[in-house]
DNA sequence: CACCTGACTTAGTAGGCGGGGG
DNA sequence: CCCCCGCCTACTAAGTCAGGTG
């Protein structure tokens, strides 16, 4: 191995840039940006501090004299590594320190009166079994519940837990899943969840204050002499297995995961964290050419679960970096590809034509590259797995796409295909090929990466999406024209975002509120037409001749029907009801908190004696068709400008309603997050003046700190 | 070279929280 | 001012792909 060479040159080169601190050294001045020093702060709860730091460390470049001041200004340096050139990657670090992982806390015994019962009895369970009683019982209202296959999984795994701790401790057998009921325990469940939330703001801060307290020390790790964020270094707790879509495998127990089974992964001289008493660590590795700060197995599929660096750290962003400089290397290979390609349709050779086929397929619908999978999973599929079923051909060359892909997402499509295409894959699927027969049964992802290769080193599959989605977001910002206010000009770029995020498939179903909220809006955008509709009769009412002269803008006066009519009033009032109801229970509450007398229930009624009066009123406008109106409405020119204030409601609502309407199968955050090259956004922002804020929050400024520091206007992807 | 393992990126969702509209 | 809804973050499942192995 070259491990020390290369070891040696990457030490010399950063010690020489950014004067990194020595790795044996003790001293205290050499760890001020380091490790100790930050736990110390954060004992001191100096969070001020921190985000002062950030703010200052902004301007700062990194050449060994200004370190020298802001390290004895006691300022974090900032490690700028993309002013760094060519680094290389297959070491990622010299020094690695950390303070290992955060378990979750140990199991604790529910109240005595809480219990699962059994054909009406309560079971006395061990603790154990209790424990994994309880993450179905937590479950109860979720469809994972009523999901046969999560019951049996969940079910023979509760039966083994039970059975290994000595089963119930009253004698009850269980033996049937259906004899179970989980009530009690979810009501109390639910019980604890309330009392959490009712906490005041003040308790819950409290409460948050002391847990970020204990938690900081597992948040940062020193890698290299710097602190750098370390992502989820809380181990996962031990739950339920909730796998997506018709998995296999879903609700079994993922067991809790002990010390004995983690292996932590630190620089050779690091400190070894403490295990919590009476454990040990599974095994110490030092090895320095993977990212991963700890791992264990899972026992669900065997595979492993890492803790790594958080988005924000120089590693995350240099991989990410990378990912989108290769994206960008494609634009010069792309045309070339897409030729030979289109040559290949015709080929003589059925791998050839198949290799193309799947390269177009991925180059222009964007799909992944399709891996084989076991019986365990999920039946999902990708590019190279699609089946016999999953594509429908309409000739002349219509092709519908019709599978699920990843997370079980359903990737639906009617598209036109190129001629050749068409032809091709009606020959994949020709006799004796049918239904659960592979489609590109000469292919799989290893064999059309290493094809890409070829063409360009680092090429995969998955370039193709990063390519793509990067290419169609710089062609969608480029027809934005620049003007309107900043609110117009996110809208745009939201839509050039919605755009790559249909091309990639990025989904969200939609929450259980939205076709309430959508009902909502609509009602109130139909009532706001009655208001103006209403509005318009009193102008009539105190100029019955204005219908003459203006015609038009009475046209809508009598739109609405009767029967609607009474439906609005009908929601308008019952809101009305519900309104006061519930300030009479807020009133209450607040006066028994402060120990003062209840509003007698007359109170209550006064108020809504009102409403009646409202209601009368709306039954009287229903039958006589006179509008009453509030005393203020008594000219002309208020009601117009009152139609004037209600016509821009009506029109902002609906344009709101649109857009929600159009992202509420779509999720933007994917594309944003991994596929559309963070510069574009930047320069975005730059070149319309948008600020930043409105586009990343503030962890995806940290992550793309990168991108916000390095561009200027004229870049382009 | 088929297969497996290990390490990494990409993915949707639950639930808390804060800001804008009634 | 309050409430509600939509945004954000934390979480962890589910992919991709390289490289080792027999």
């Amino acid at each position: 191995m070259t491990v020390s060479d290369d070891e040696d040159g990457v030490i010399l080169k950063r010690r020489k840039l950014y004067n990194v601190v020595k790795d044996e050294s003790d001293d205290e001045e050499n760890h001020i940006t380091g490790l100790k020093s930050s736990i110390v702060k954060a004992e001191e709860g100096d969070e001020e501090t921190k985000d002062a730091k950030l703010v200052n460390t902004d301007n700062d470049s990194p050449n060994s004299d200004d370190l020298e001041e802001n390290v004895s200004d006691d300022l974090e340096e900032d490690y700028k590594w993309w002013e760094e050139q060519d680094k290389d990657d297959t070491i990622k670090w010299t020094t690695l320190e950390h303070n290992g992982v955060l378990f979750p806390p140990p199991y604790e015994a529910l109240p005595s009166h809480v219990k699962l019962y059994y054909e009406g009895n309560p079971v006395d369970l061990p603790l154990e079994a209790e424990e994994v009683a309880g993450f179905f019982a937590h479950l109860l209202e979720t469809p994972h519940a009523q999901n046969p296959v999560f019951q049996k999984n969940f079910f023979e795994d509760f039966k083994h837990v039970l059975n290994d701790t000595g089963g119930t401790q009253n004698g009850i057998e269980i033996e049937s899943f259906d004899k179970m009921d989980f009530s009690a325990m979810h009501d109390y469940f639910v019980q604890l969840k309330e009392e959490k939330k009712s906490m005041t703001a003040m308790q819950k801060k409290e409460i948050r204050l002391e847990r970020e307290k204990f938690e900081e020390k597992y948040k940062f790790c020193e890698l290299d002499g710097r602190r750098e964020q370390v992502g989820n270094f809380k181990v996962e707790p031990p739950d339920l297995f909730r796998g997506r879509g018709a998995h296999p495998k879903t609700g079994k127990l993922k067991r809790r995961i002990r010390p004995e089974d983690i292996v932590l992964n630190l620089g050779e001289g690091a400190p070894i964290p403490p295990p919590p008493s009476g454990h040990q660590w599974g095994e110490i590795r030092h090895d320095n050419t993977v990212q991963w700060l700890a791992m264990w197995r899972e026992n669900i599929f065997g595979s492993f679960k890492y803790v790594r660096l958080a988005a924000n750290s120089s590693l995350k962003g240099q991989s990410d970096f990378k990912k989108f400089e290769k994206a960008r290397e494609l634009k010069n290979h792309i045309d070339r590809i897409r030729k030979e390609y289109r040559n290949n349709f015709k080929s003589k050779l059925m791998v050839e034509r198949q290799k193309a086929v799947a390269v177009y397929l991925i180059d222009v619908f964007a799909l992944r590259a399709g891996g084989e999978k076991s019986e365990e999973e999920a039946d999902t599929v990708g590019c190279c797995s699609l089946r016999y079923e999953h594509i429908t051909l309409k000739p002349p060359n219509t092709v519908i796409f019709d599978f699920l892909g990843k997370d079980s997402i359903r990737f639906y499509q009617e598209v036109q295909v190129d001629p050749k295409v068409f032809k091709n894959l009606a020959l994949f699927k020709k006799p004796p090929k049918q239904p659960g027969h592979q489609l590109f049964d000469r292919l799989d992802p290893s064999l059309l990466n290493k094809f890409l290769q070829n063409y360009m080193t680092g090429l995969t599959a998955k370039v193709f999406r990063t390519y793509n989605a990067s290419k169609t977001m710089q062609e969608q910002l480029d027809l934005i024209p620049n003007e309107g206010s900043v609110a117009e000009k996110l809208l745009k770029y939201n839509a050039a975002n919605r755009t790559v995020a249909i091309l990639c498939n990025h989904q969200r179903t939609v929450t259980a509120g939205h076709a309430k909220s959508v009902a909502k809006s609509s009602d109130r955008i139909e009532e706001f037409k009655w208001q103006k509709e209403r509005l318009k009769k009193g102008i009539l009412q105190i100029e019955p001749d204005r219908i003459k002269d203006t015609p038009d803008y009475f046209e809508d006066i009598n739109s609405i029907d009767k029967e609607i009519e009474a439906k609005i009033h009908e929601r308008i009032v019952e809101r009305e009801i519900q309104k006061y109801h519930n300030k009479f229970k807020r009133e209450n509450d607040k006066r028994k908190f402060e120990g003062e007398e209840p509003l007698p229930e007359e109170t209550l009624k006064e108020w809504l004696d009102n409403v009646k009066q409202l209601k009368q009123q709306y039954a009287e406008e229903l039958a006589t068709g006179i509008v009453q109106l509030k005393a203020s409405m008594n000219s002309v020119e208020k009601l117009e400008k009152a139609i004037e204030r209600l016509d821009q409601r009506i029109s902002t609502s609906q344009v709101q309603l649109q857009d929600r309407e159009a992202n509420s199968e779509v999720s933007l955050g994917t594309s944003k997050i991994n596929y559309i090259d963070p510069r574009l956004s930047v320069v975005f922002c730059k070149k319309y003046g948008v600020p930043i804020e409105k586009i990343f929050t503030k962890s995806l400024r940290e992550k793309f700190k990168w991108a916000i520091e390095s561009v200027d206007e004229t870049w382009r992807f």
